[in-house]
Parts: structure tokens; sequence; C-alpha cells
DNA sequence: TTCTCGTTGACATTTCATTGACACCCCAAC
DNA sequence: GTTGGGGTGTCAATGAAATGTCAACGAGAA
């Protein structure tokens, strides 16, 4: 019923692991552990964990090789926090571009990692790793292609950008005036022609997929389902 | 058709202010300021921003106040990132409790802050906020769901904002003087349609939760159960 | 030209708050 | 206990606002 939150721990340093796992333990979290980059990619792989915690410097492979790998080959968007020394400029930007989530320098209280874990965890997952895959939709911004369970179609730019932002709030509810916001940059036309844009995309999704993609939220806006 | 990604910077230091304004509107991010807590407040009232930046010193209304309102009340999923002097525990958990996405303390460099921002803006949004629990109840006030052990039922507006205005109460009784004046804004209707709407609000949730929810207390007014 | 596609405006439909009429219940005074 | 009046429950009907539908126009590109 209520699974726990698993945690994987990638950490050399035996002692600092121990710690962090026992606290993060007694907080009710499931935390599994490994020693090095290349043992860390391995549970990954064979593994579903709910957010990550890497060293930087490891044996066999680094923290940031071990995220550049995540983000850029298994195309994960799982949180990332880096837990290393280094609290330079260049190591943090080293961190972030390799695709973290956040970067916490030792010492640190284990407190904070927690509320830096908490903050992470109540956050969708990322959206710039590989092609964008939200609520079973698969986008290519570059085409106007949006595909749904082997069914493609092509979309008309302006409707593309109405379902970006839709898919950008998902799976909140998105108000029109946050849409026509978005859509005509600041100054939307007297008339509104986002109902007749709204028309032709659902028109278009429901032939091309044969499912309801569009929800109306009487007085509220839209919403992805 | 590529906008800009608008950030709000609510700080009271004209000088740290005017730095980190420069600084993101060189990287080409647009950039509104307030230099307290209640003017923030109406900036972010009525205009939609990708991204906040507050202080927590502040007068008229402090960050932590404002992020607090921000969550609880407008129900924003908005990214927010504290900035400030204050570098104890007790200070971020309290801004993380505030519900804050990230803490930077002072002095900071300005690069920092653009890696930190660029992490949040690829994230998808906060699923938290807009999720109330109270009374066993689980409330989405984002797409006005209401929950009740794993039945869920969808509101109209206006019962939404009773059911609202009765769960901040609980588990007092609300007359029905403070409920008109609170749904109709000061100016409540001659007749009184709050009957009505109670009725319909008491027969949407029990044919949900075959329950009753909403109890009257004769002369007196409402009450959760 | 011809085609594409965003916009406009007219009309239909749906959604929902309000109203008013009537029935019922509570409770205090008799 | 009876009675009466105010508080409350019930519900159908009304009308206004939000939304859906669609044909036609026109600007710009191929």
């Amino acid at each position: 019923m209520f699974e726990k939150t698993q945690v994987l721990l990638v950490e050399d340093n035996n002692e600092l692991a121990g710690s962090v796992s026992d606290y993060l333990t007694a907080l009710g979290y499931g935390v599994d552990f490994a020693f090095n980059g290349a043992a860390g990619l391995q549970l990954l792989e064979s593994n579903p964990y709910d957010i990550v915690i890497f060293d930087i410097a490891m044996p066999k492979m680094t923290g940031l090789e071990l995220c550049h790998k995540l983000r850029r080959e298994l195309f994960s968007p799982i949180p990332v926090i880096f837990l290393t020394a280094r609290d330079t400029l260049e190591d943090k930007k080293a961190g972030f571009q390799a695709g973290a989530d956040d970067y916490l320098v030792k010492p640190f209280a284990l407190e904070e990692l927690h509320l830096r874990l908490q903050a992470l965890l109540c956050r969708g997952p990322r959206r710039d790793v590989g092609i964008q895959k939200i609520a079973g939709l698969t986008i290519d911004h570059n085409q106007s292609l949006v595909c749904y369970k082997d069914k493609q179609v092509r979309l008309l730019s302006l409707q593309m950008h109405i379902l970006t932002v839709l898919l950008k709030h998902y799976p909140n509810v998105v108000s029109r005036q946050i849409l026509e916001q978005a859509i005509w940059d600041g100054t939307p036309p007297d008339s509104d022609p986002l109902r007749t844009h709204i028309y032709r995309l659902r028109a278009t999704l429901e032939v091309a997929f044969e499912k309801t993609v569009i929800r109306t939220v009487y007085a509220k806006g839209y919403q992805i389902v």
C-alpha cells in the first residue's frame, strides 16, 4: 500500500555511506547502496529508484560520468543529488551540466540532505532527457509530430504549441488565461481563437489516436488526460 | 513563438537586486522585480512567471510568508528559490517547509544561481501543491477533486469553495454568515442560494462516499464530521 | 495562382448559479 | 403536549455564462 521511496546511494566512503544510509532508513526510505560508479550503474539498470545520491570522486566510475550516462544513455529522468567535498564553482557547474538536480557540499547536515531530497521528490520528472515523453504521448518538436502507441500525427505549429503548454503543466489544469498568454506572448487577440484551435486540436488527435486527450474543466481550463 | 523565460525577483536590497537582474537579463531571461513581499504578491497574482526568487528578510511581508501564501493560498506550483544570508539549518528547514525548491545562501556566485535556476526549470511542476488532507478527506484544488478512501468525486467550483471554507474552520461549526461572506466576497445575494448549494454538495458527497460529511447545527451553522 | 492556416463571427449546446415555491424540522413559549 | 414561527431541506425551472461547432474570410507562402 505505502511502498517506500527507494533511494540509491553511491558513495565510496564507508563511514559516510553508513550514516546517510542509517539516517534515511530510519526516516522510512528504502536505501540501496553501491561503493563505486560501476556498481551503481548496474543497480540503476536493474532496479527502479525514486531518487539517487552520488558522490563525485569514486573508483571505477566518477559520479559525473555516472550521472552523464544516466541522462544521455539510459535517458533516465530520476532526480540526482551530488554529495561531494568539491565546492568550487567549476565543480558545481560540471555537476549540474552532467544532469544533476541538486549539489550538496560536504560536510553537510543530514537533515539538509533530507530537506533537499523531499523538495526533489515532490517535483515531476525532468523534461529535458532524450525525447519528450509525457502522459503516454511522445512529441517531436522538430517535426511537429505527436505519437501515441505507434500511431502518429503531424500538427500545425499553433496546435503543437498549445499541446506543448498543456503538457508542460501536466497533470495540472491549465487556465485559458495562461494558455492565451503563452501562445500570443502576452497580447492575446480580442476574440478567442483558442476555442477554435482547441476544437481542431481535439479533432485531429481524436481521429489519429481514437482517444480523448484534452479534457475541459468547466470555468477552470483544459487538461491532458 | 520562443518567448522569454519570465523570472520574478523579490529582494529589498537594491544593489543585489540590480546585479541579479542585470545578470539574468543578459542571459535572455525576462526579469520582473519587487522590493517587498506585498508588491511581489501583487505581481504574482497578475502575471504568469516561470520561476521566482525570494529574499527572506523583507519589509511588508517576508519571503517565507510570501512563499507560504503562494503554495497554500494561490496553489501555485512555480519553482521557488530562496536567496538569503540566513544559513542555519533551522532557517533552511523553514524555507523548504514553506514550499521552496532550492535555498541559496548569500554571498553566492551569480553563476550558481543560474545553474540552480536551470535545474529547476527543466523539472516538471510540483505535485504536492493544491493538495490538502484534512478530516480524512483529500482535496485537489487544482482539479476540484475530493477523495475519501480511494473514492473520488469532482465538485463544482462553488461547492468546492464551500467545502474549502468548512474545512478551513474544521472541526468548528461555521455560521451561514461567515460562509456567505467568504463565498460571495462580502456581498451575499438577498435570497439564500447557500441552502441549495449545501443541499447539492451533500448529495454529491453522500452519493460518492456513502457517508455523511456535513452536519447541520441548528441555528448555528454547518460542520464537517 | 493555389494552398495553407490563423482568425473571425454566428449559432448551438452545455454547464451551472440562482430563484422561488413548498415541505419539514427544531425549539421555545404557552 | 401543543402550537407557532423561524430555521432548514427539497427540488424543478430559469437564465446567464462558458464552451463547442463550423463555415467563411483573408493574409502570406509555395
